[in-house]
This record gives structure tokens, C-alpha cells and sequence, in this order.
DNA sequence: CTGAAAGCGCTTACAG
DNA sequence: CTGAAAGCGCTTACAG
């Protein structure tokens, strides 16, 4: 109301009749004060709006208590691994920041490094890819950890790029019959696409079953949709598995305005349970990824590092397949 | 790699063999300093890898160049939102941050409330609905600005919660020949899905046309499913005027577990553009909202505010109608 | 063109 | 149980 700046802890300790020490040690709880000087205080601070200061407070004791999480802010799956990164840094006491960085790969690696040694984060996780430099090995600074399902530069990225399921996928379908298979793979330079484009051919080659090959190489439902129509018109019965549901979805469509039916003509499986996926005519078959789970080992994992402890042993797995319409009637393998 | 902590203006200074006071100016451009001996601080600085502790900085120009993005992460559309704001915010210098907070409004209003007396940013937008009590209407605090197309709160919201596109919807379809028409709304504490609920009855009633009611109340396709499927056998010929394309494909699910086609027995809009929609059997007609021009305007606005300057008019619409198959063929008004 | 000094708001040994 | 004083790293009048 009355002043254009903020009330500061020393005008608590002016109206309160204490030190600015005493209100510090009321408000934080650290130093011993008297039950009934803590009450004064609290009360002055309550009623003329006082806040600590978080920049002041951060210089003086070199712990911000922020994390900071980078995304890109691309994909809807995201979404669920910064809420559960966030909601793993609240209940240990830490307040967790989102970047979104888009960009290309060097200038978030900057802009990584930069949020690094700024001072402002005791730790940072990224969901997107970045330059190994910006990855922290030691400890003299800000720990810098990267778990990114997608990673641009060839490095390994772990269970969030897992494709084993794939495997999965084609085995089953193979033993349930079909012959011919087609990949509507994502881009390349995707670890999970990758994994998922790789995962496919090992299968494919291993079962002795006939490939099409692999097509696609972009994540929309357009790109699904041209593999389809760019198919010769006996190509089925083929088993399709596309590397997302986006891409599936389109598929589905493709099929439809060549007229083929799914099940029946194609047999067809995406990847990522996306939300659509469990109403389309026919409802598609998927793999189910825990991104929010994802999410909260990331975090687990960068918190064990910022408190030197050993990372926590990770248990269930963040994929499951879901059996729905489009692959018709299997006996699954598993 | 040596010390334990990063590097100082001090110690650039010292290495730099000038006075704290020169690498500042030196390193902001601020201060007059000799070409040669601001390459020279340069060097050093760059050499040892320095970067200024942006809280100290802050607390000393009590400007820290950082507006806080507030967002709860629920919806794909926020995604849009927020780079459109960022855009707009790094376009002028200004580094964003988004805090996704979920839980209840009094919490958000909570946490909004102390990054506004936090001191770290000059400037708050929240595309999530806080208390009023958080909105701050002087100039004596930091500027919260909130820019939700939802709001549980009954205060209106602007374009983005505008619903006068779903009169057109109704009229155009009851111009075809409609005669009889459905509403699966939103969850009813959502402005947006408020302003639609209410457009549509306003419609029906002006039109003179017949309505099944207002069902639904969820944004889930499985409410739309739902809907559909507690329908009476003889409700076709029916127009569906679903709140969001969630429940427009699950609308789209149920009416074929009917065995009723559309468009045919059944005609059906939807309201988002979500990129499944033009993929779906039939496509989707709906309403594509530029959320992410919507996230440029909220910040554009915010950065008005803390520049004092007027408001920046706000030219085209952020709405439009795309007309797909799931209303077969109609003579659009527009 | 350059530097010594003060101060942003907080916390924390230290002394009483 | 309480307070005076120092200092976190930076910027900025001010004096030279």
C-alpha cells in the first residue's frame, strides 16, 4: 500500500522491536529464539506482507533450493516427465523451474551452461538433448544430468528409448500368422526412433518373415498417411508397426481412403498411448510409456547425485503393451 | 577444475589487473572503458570462465530480466501458449520461466503470490485461473497478469475462451436442414467450456430448433463415448456440438458401437483443431484456435504493463471454423 | 578512462 | 535467548 518496494526482514525487526538476526532466526526456525519473540515476530512479518527476498537469501547461503528442468516443450509426453520430475524435487523441498528451450542442439547446450554455473540451481535435469559439455562429471558444479528419450547426438539415453517391445509386437504378430511387415519409422535423429527402427529390422531378419522395408522418417500423422498411399495395391495383408500413434493414426486413415480395412487388410501398432488412440475405429494398439514415472527417476537420480548417495535401484518397467483392435485377434507372447 | 566455487568479478579483476568497477563496465557496456582494456577483461573473463551470479546482480539492480510464466501443464494447448509467450518475451530481452503448478487455486494463488514478492521476476503471466487476490492492479508490485482461456473463478478471460463460433456451428448445420441438436459440454467450473454451454442454448433457443440437452461435463473422449451411448435409439438424425475434439472423438467411437454413420445419422463438431482430427474416420470439422499467437498477445500485453504503455490493439481473430467431413456437406455462412 | 566505497536483503558465526 | 557485524557477488554514483 504505502512504499513502492517490498518490506524487508529489517523492517519486521523495526516494527517488532528485535534485531534483524532475531527475525531470521524466528522465520527460518534455525537460531533459538523465545516462543513468544517468535510470535511477535511472525505476526509483524503476516501483517505487512513480508516475503524474504529469494535472490538475497540465495547469495547469503549458496543454496537456492531450485532445480531447474529443461524441456522443449515439443511433445505432450513432456508434460508428464516434468510433473513427475516436479513432483518428486517438491516433496524433497525443492522448487523446480521449466525452461523450454527450443533451439538448435549448441544453443541449448549454451543456455544449459549458462543455467549451470549462473548460481541460481543446485541441480538441473534436461528432457532434451544437449551437448555432452554441458553434462556435469564432477562436482564443483552445478550437476547438470541429462534423461532424454530422444537424443540428437548418438548417445545412449536409457529405458525411455527402450524399443525391446517392438519385438514383441512382431513376434506376436508373425506368430499369429502374418508374413509381411512395413516400419513407418520416425526421424532419425531420435534415439527412440532410432531403437524402435533398429529393434524392427533385428526382428524382421531374425523371424524370416518378408519386410517392406522402413518408411517415414517425420512424427505427424501426414507422414503415415503417404506411406499408405504410396503402398503398390497388393501389399496387403500386411502387418504395419509405425513408430507413434501420430504416425498410426494417419495409417489408419490411409487405409480407409484406399479402402482397406484394419484389422483385416493391415494389422497396425503405434507406440506412446497417446490419448486418441483408445477410440479410433479401430482402436489401436500401442505401448503404454510411463513418461510421468520417467519423469520422477530422473529426478530421483539427479537428487541422489546432489546428495552424493548412490542412485536408487529402478524397479517395474515404464512399458507395457496395450492389445486393442487394431492387431485383431493374437495370443500375446507375454 | 581448481577451486570449488565458480569465479567472481573479483577474480577477474585481479587476474584482469583492474578494479571490479572496470570489469563491470567493461562486461556490461555500460561505464566508459578503454577498448583495449575491455578486450583485455574479456579475456580474462572468458579465459576462466565467468559468468556473473545473476541473484547477486539482481538484487543489486533490482531488475533480474525474468518474467514468470505460470501454466498447470494439463492441456497440449498450453504448450502453444507458453512459446508464443516466451517468443514475445525473448524478442525483447527478457528471459522466462515457467513454473507449472498444479493443485488447487488457492495454492496457485499462494505460489503466485510469492513469485510476485519474491523479487525475482518483473513480471508475472499465468495461463491458469489464481484468486484475484494474486492480480495485482498497481504498480507497486510486480505485475501479475493472468491470460487463461479457463477461469473457475467467473471472471471473464477474453478471446481465447470466446465462444461465438459455436453459433455459427449451429446456425450454418440448422440452415442445412438440421433439426435436432446435442451439446456434450466441458467441465462447467472452465470458462470456455461455460461460454460454449451457453452459446449453444442461446442458439437452439433463438433457431428454434430441437436440443437433446446439455450432456457431458468432462473433457475425456470416454464422456463423449458416454454420451452417445446413453442416447435413445431414435435420437438421429442428430447434430452433435461437442465442446472439445477429446469428446468429439469419443462421440465419433460411440455412434459407431451404435452402428450409426457419420455424418449421416449423426453430424458432429468438435473445438481445438487437435492434430488427430483431420485424421479420424470421418475428419474431424472444428475450430482451430491459435493458441500460440493467443500466448504472444498475453505477453505482449505483460510487457505493455511494465512499460506503462497502452495496450497494443489486437488485430485478427484467433478462431476459425475448419470444415471437415463429420458435418458432410454444408453451405458455410462465412 | 579508472577505482574505492557503499549497499541491494539476507544469514550466520560470534559474543554476550 | 538476543544483537552487532561481516559478507554473499554484483552495480553504480562519486571522485579523481
Amino acid at each position: 500500500m504505502g512504499g513502492s518496494t517490498p518490506p524487508t526482514s529489517r523492517d519486521v525487526a523495526r516494527i517488532a522491536g528485535v534485531s534483524q538476526t532475531t527475525v531470521s532466526y524466528a522465520l527460518t526456525g534455525k537460531g533459538a529464539v523465545s516462543a513468544s519473540t517468535r510470535q511477535r515476530v511472525m505476526e509483524v512479518a503476516e501483517s505487512i506482507g513480508y516475503r524474504p527476498n529469494l535472490a538475497a537469501r540465495s547469495m547469503r547461503t549458496r543454496r537456492s533450493g531450485r532445480l531447474a528442468v529443461i524441456t522443449g516443450m515439443t511433445f505432450d509426453n513432456q508434460l508428464a516427465m516434468v510433473q513427475g520430475a516436479s513432483e518428486v524435487a517438491h516433496a524433497a523441498g525443492y522448487v523446480t523451474e521449466t525452461h523450454s528451450i527450443d533451439e538448435t542442439v549448441a544453443e541449448r547446450t549454451d543456455r544449459t551452461l549458462e543455467l549451470a554455473v549462473g548460481g541460481q540451481y543446485e541441480g538441473i535435469l534436461t528432457f532434451v538433448p544437449v551437448l555432452p559439455s554441458a553434462l556435469s562429471s564432477d562436482r564443483s558444479t552445478t550437476p547438470v544430468l541429462a534423461a532424454t528419450a530422444f537424443d540428437e547426438n548418438m548417445h545412449s539415453t536409457g529405458e525411455l528409448a527402450d524399443a525391446s517391445l517392438l519385438d514383441v509386437f512382431v513376434s506376436t504378430l508373425a506368430e499369429a500368422g502374418h508374413r509381411r511387415f512395413l516400419h513407418v519409422a520416425g526421424p532419425d535423429h531420435y534415439a527412440s526412433a532410432r531403437a524402435r527402427r533398429e529393434t524392427y529390422l533385428a526382428a524382421v531378419e531374425r523371424l524370416g518373415v518378408e519386410s517392406l522395408g522402413v518408411v517415414g522418417g517425420e512424427w505427424p500423422a501426414e507422414t503415415g498417411r503417404q506411406a499408405v498411399l504410396a503402398l503398390p495395391d497388393d501389399a496387403p495383408p500386411l502387418a504395419v508397426i509405425a513408430a507413434n500413434d501420430h504416425l498410426a493414426v494417419g495409417v489408419l486413415r490411409g487405409a480407409a481412403e484406399r479402402g482397406w480395412t484394419v484389422p483385416g487388410d493391415l494389422v497396425l501398432t503405434g507406440w506412446d498411448n497417446a490419448d486418441f488412440g483408445e477410440y479410433t475405429m479401430p482402436s489401436l494398439t500401442t505401448i503404454d510409456v510411463d513418461f510421468r514415472e520417467g519423469g520422477r527417476r530422473a529426478m530421483r537420480l539427479l537428487l541422489a547425485t546432489l546428495r552424493d548417495e548412490d542412485p536408487p535401484a529402478s524397479e517395474s518397467p515404464l512399458q507395457r503393451i496395450m492389445w486393442r483392435e487394431s492387431t485383431g485377434p493374437v495370443a500375446p507372447l507375454d
